[in-house]
RNA sequence: CGGGGCGUAGCGCAGUCCGGUAGCGUAUCUGGUUUGGGACCAGAGGGUCGUAGGUUCGAAUCCUGCCGCCCCGACCA
């Protein structure tokens, strides 16, 4: 009753917010834009941390670490960089406070300016692009295939939990190669490690794709793309893979000697997600209840709660066999969090775990001991039954599968029934602003048409689809001729 | 930066039009009864009313400035 949450008919937006805040994931900090993530939201995090670090190594790369500051001079570098990032930097400029003269505060030492200003990354390419330039002189130095985990800042005007605040948590991954096939093969393996994380394990299904020129990574030779879709009928790109070129090797003057002697620019990518995944995940599959978290990433898997009653004898039992099942569960690799709180009642206790998204809630009472059952009910499906205690971590085990596949399949279906063909300038608009989604139509492949399209509908171009048919046609905006369709729709 | 909304107890709000020294719900603490879908009773604690100034005998309330946050838009992952 204390937190009743917005339904998604009545305010998305609002719905979304009091998703994070109440299932307890975030808050808002005392900094603009900037969000606490708390605990819960964390431990999500790490979960999902910890299953793409294992996938980056499985793919050979390794964890590094570059500063924070990057000299401002870094980041005029390369052209198309600077124009992309000049307008959200968070700049260091002075180097120690003093006391205030007037009064009782701090103030910034006008002293202590700095001869050059410091840049707070909003990406690392520069920082590491310069470092790179000491690691390489010969083919034998390369391939390099370095990630880091760190937080970047993007000064960005409007913010939203996880989606888009001010500072954030990520990795970034910064490869060198000899070959332009080397590298165009790595942006699309670490596309491939995206699409399966999210698929996998995020249950969320995307669209791979190339970016078009508009929308390409500033100082990317190609951008590609995991496209979602939000229940909203809006698309959240949710992870960008990129082939640099020699872009940044010409920038910082990063070149090595051929097995032929012959000095060569080195060949780059680069690869991140955010935690604006965790956005992604909570537009994805939740509903008005609250958070629905896949099993295969959620901080919890099974939440346990005893009905614990005041007569000592039956207290004790239910306190013992409710201990046991926990460690039984454990063993099993299962995540319980065991609530014994005895001062909110299990009403209240199912009603907050629906809305923190437990996948699973095994209830356990007198009358269920007696019986050698436990009930067990899903968040996904809101179903309940009575399960045997009786090889009750297999049932458990097997639920959470068919949770995890059932979230992804619901996710799917709608994803897919999302999807439009239109032919037609008006049908484009009556999709847009009817049922939503992705919208497949022709385009004539220039950034002016597409400039256009977005600036008539706020729809943009989200991905060329990779292994996308080729077909004949008519641009849905000019008329001129096509040879295939693109993935339009609103975005985030 | 434009448009809208809001700042009063931990949280959510009323009170502001019409000035008289702050209230409701919830949460918290104590005690008791409860416990199979957001318990109930009794008692208690908790607020420089965002901030600075002005008007007034008297300001949460009227006037002016400033600050902050949220939502919508332009910008972006």
């Amino acid at each position: 009753m204390s937190k009743e949450l917005t339904s998604r008919e009545a305010d998305y937006s609002q719905w979304y917010n009091d998703l994070v805040i109440k299932g307890g994931l975030a808050d808002y900090s005392a900094v603009r834009g900037c969000m606490v993530i708390k605990p819960y939201g964390f431990t999500l995090w790490e979960n999902m941390r910890d299953v793409l670090d294992k996938k980056f190594k499985q793919t050979g790369h390794v964890n590094a670490y570059f500063p924070l500051l990057i000299p401002k001079s870094f980041l005029s570098k390369e052209a198309a960089h600077i124009e992309g990032f000049a307008t959200e930097c968070a700049v260091v400029t002075h180097y120690r406070l003093k006391s205030d003269p007037n009064g009782g505060g701090m103030i910034v030492d006008p002293e202590a300016k700095l001869e050059e200003e410091l840049i707070i990354r909003p990406t690392s390419e520069t920082i590491i692009w310069n470092t790179y330039k000491t690691w390489i002189q010969s083919y034998r130095d390369l391939p390099i295939l370095v990630n880091q985990w760190a937080n970047v800042v993007r000064w960005e005007m409007r913010t939203r939990l996880f989606l888009r605040t001010a500072e954030f948590l990520w990795q970034e991954g910064h490869t060198a190669h000899a070959t332009p096939q080397e590298a165009i093969d790595e942006t699309k393996q670490m596309l491939e490690v995206y699409a399966e994380f999210a698929e996998k394990y995020m249950a969320m299904p995307v669209i791979k794709g190339v970016k078009t020129a508009n929308e390409r990574f500033a100082g990317a030779v190609d951008t590609y793309t995991i496209e979602a879709l939000m229940q909203d009928g809006k698309a959240l790109q949710s992870g960008t893979s990129h082939f640099l070129g020699q872009n940044f090797a010409k920038a910082f003057d990063v070149k090595f000697a051929s097995k032929e002697g012959v000095e060569e620019y080195v060949w780059a990518t680069s690869w991140g997600v955010s935690t604006r995944l965790i956005g992604a995940l909570i537009m994805a599959h939740s509903d008005d209840d609250g958070l629905i978290i896949p099993p295969k990433i959620a901080p919890f898997h099974v939440v346990l709660i005893p009905f614990l009653q005041k007569n000592v004898e039956e207290r004790t039992a239910i306190e013992a066999k409710t201990k046991e099942i926990k460690t039984a569960l454990e063993e099993k690799g299962i995540r319980v969090m065991l609530d014994m709180d005895d001062s909110k009642r299990p009403g209240f206790k199912f009603a907050e775990y629906e809305l923190k998204g437990i996948p699973v809630r095994i209830v356990i009472g007198p009358r269920d001991l007696a019986n050698g059952v436990v009930e067990v009910a899903r968040r996904d499906t809101k179903e309940k039954s009575l399960v045997q205690l009786e090889g009750l971590e297999q049932t458990i085990t097997q639920l959470l599968d068919d949770i995890q596949e059932n979230i992804y399949q619901k996710a799917l279906k709608f994803r897919d029934d999302s999807i439009t063909k239109v032919d037609t300038w008006d049908e484009f608009i009556s999709v847009l602003d009817g049922k939503a989604g992705f919208i497949l139509a022709h385009w004539d492949g220039t950034s002016e048409t597409e400039t256009k399209i977005k600036e008539l509908t706020k729809a943009t171009i989200r991905c060329i689809p990779l292994d996308n048919p080729l077909e004949d046609g008519k641009c849905i905006l000019t008329g001129k001729p096509s040879i295939q369709r693109v993935l339009f729709a609103r975005a985030y």
